[in-house]
DNA sequence: TGGTTGTTTTTTATCGATAAGAGGAAGCTA
DNA sequence: TAGCTTCCTCTTATCGATAAAAAACAACCA
């Protein structure tokens, strides 16, 4: 059967919006909740059923007002706010980023099924999507190969992202300069160095100021290929950086300051500038992942 | 249930094989015609079990030969030997390129389900797999959106291709010449020739040479990301030439001139040359493919 | 002993069923 | 009459079952 995780995800969602006091007064309609929740009409009204049931909210002729405090305990545990096909995803990586995993071992459906606790379906869909990566190699009849983590991965990895990133940077530098875009750099400038101050504490958010940067620059020149091979870019590093938390601290400050670095050369429209600052960036982003690499591989 | 279609092709191969002479005297081991026919031995014992009981084969004391002549009635029909898997794909390309599908249409899985005679969950395992070639794009709980065969999808195509292949051609043109690179890339090279004499037949082989040179030029500095990639140009081309017939020979004829001018380039490890050539050929193959979407859209 | 063939176990490909979720039609109310 | 809700239908996500194919094991033999 289905998981009800959509609706519990909601659910939860509109719990913390009457608690955070977003929800005041008569609520909005279900219509309005849909689009701000993004879910089915459907689901907001099971939703708000419960809400109802729980005297979260009250309903007195057919207005809706918010009821008796939410407490933690209204909550619906996070593990129950996962789809399926998340789970066997994120066990997948954990599995495979484990390191025990070594490159050429072959992959068992039904095996991975009885593990995860789903059934075979969903391991192929995902390892279906997964292949994509470049990590993993359908035999048909036979199963799936592991190809592993290797450095020849990143090492061609990288080759393409540097290809990408430099056309990218290229095109984006020759904008017009009435382009919305370098407003959106600028601001991403000033939250660059927002960042840098506040370090100590919050070099985390770096990893999501990252992803926006790198997908501002594709903006200026669409490609379907390019945003796809980002998207691979960004699944490989969010899940990697979750097994190396190594140094991040100071790799990420690093970082920042090559962003700024290549911003500026953006902002200056000096191709050169630009490829020297772009080729630095991918440079240390590349060295820092085969390090990572060889930790794993002992 | 499964398919038998991988034992019913094996059978009509083995049936060839005897028919052609090619399995005299003693019939070879299961072993080795395992290895011949690339299934598993399980398979080739089925095979053997029923070329046995038709009388194609006689065994005798553990020893088989060749028995009664083989006829067509023997047969398996081709339909039988495509597994559900392939049949879902041709009979998605056929719907996706007959050109009746808008950019925009949304894909019902149950819907193409029912119109392909299949369970919903070979659909969407297609769909997955068929979403990195950048046509469909998934929206959970709610279905895949058709992003359409368009002029757009054809550029961004082919600016990455042209961006993969004049580095792998550039790459290519700087091995060592003790490559054996250079003997292969000389073999094809005759075989262009030889084709282009015989043009007036034959011009249906030139897609197969066309995949083996492009290739042949990956193969000097691998990365899997560019051969995925191909892998993606190869299966749009297969599929949309079945639906464009036009011009084929003319078109094919000049594609091989364009090739040996390549090849020539290559071989003169010229890099502006090479570049040169590069982008004619790239140049002409899009506008093939351009010209036919606009056929298509009318 | 390496290679055969016969037998059993394991795994993949494929189907069908069903609860959760999306979305449309029609009636309701202010 | 515009926006809301109720009711209903259709679709997706997910499970479990099973025949075909692969792989592992066992027995045999020259």
């Amino acid at each position: 059967m289905r998981t009800d995780t959509v609706y519990k995800k909601a659910f939860n969602r509109a719990a913390s919006m009457l608690r955070d006091g977003q929800l005041t007064g008569d609520l909005p309609s279900e219509n309005e909740l849909r689009r701000q929740m993004g879910v089915s009409r459907t689901t907001v009204r099971k939703v708000l059923g419960e809400l109802a049931h729980r005297e979260l909210i009250a309903e007195r002729s057919g207005v809706r007002t918010a009821g008796r405090p939410v407490e933690d305990s209204d909550y619906y545990p996070d593990a129950e706010t996962t789809s399926r096909a998340k789970h066997v995803e994120q066990q997948f990586m954990e599995w495979m980023l484990r390191g025990d995993t070594r490159p050429g071992t072959s992959i068992n459906e039904l095996e991975l099924a009885r593990q995860f606790g789903v059934a075979t379906n969903g391991i192929r869909e995902f390892l279906i999507r997964f292949s994509r990566f470049g990590l993993l190699e359908k035999r048909p009849n036979t199963g799936w190969l592991f190809k592993g983590f290797t450095e020849d991965f990143a090492l061609e990895l990288f080759e393409i992202r540097v290809m990408f990133e430099l056309r990218s940077a290229h095109l984006f530098s020759r904008q017009a300069d009435t382009s919305p875009l370098w407003e959106k750099l600028a601001v991403l400038k000033i939250a660059h160095t927002e960042l840098l101050k506040r370090i100590e504490s919050r070099f985390h958010d770096f990893s999501g100021l990252d992803n926006r940067f790198h997908r501002l620059i594709n903006e200026a020149s669409p490609n379907r290929f390019i945003d796809d091979f980002y998207d691979i870019i960004s699944f490989i590093f969010h899940y990697h950086y979750q097994w190396n938390k190594h140094d991040e601290k100071q790799r990420n400050q690093a970082a920042i300051l090559e962003h700024l670095a290549y911003i500026e050369a953006l902002e200056s429209r000096d191709p050169e500038r630009i490829e020297r600052a772009c080729r630095a960036h991918l440079g240390s982003a590349r060295e820092t992942l085969m390090r990572s690499l060889i930790v794993f591989d002992e």
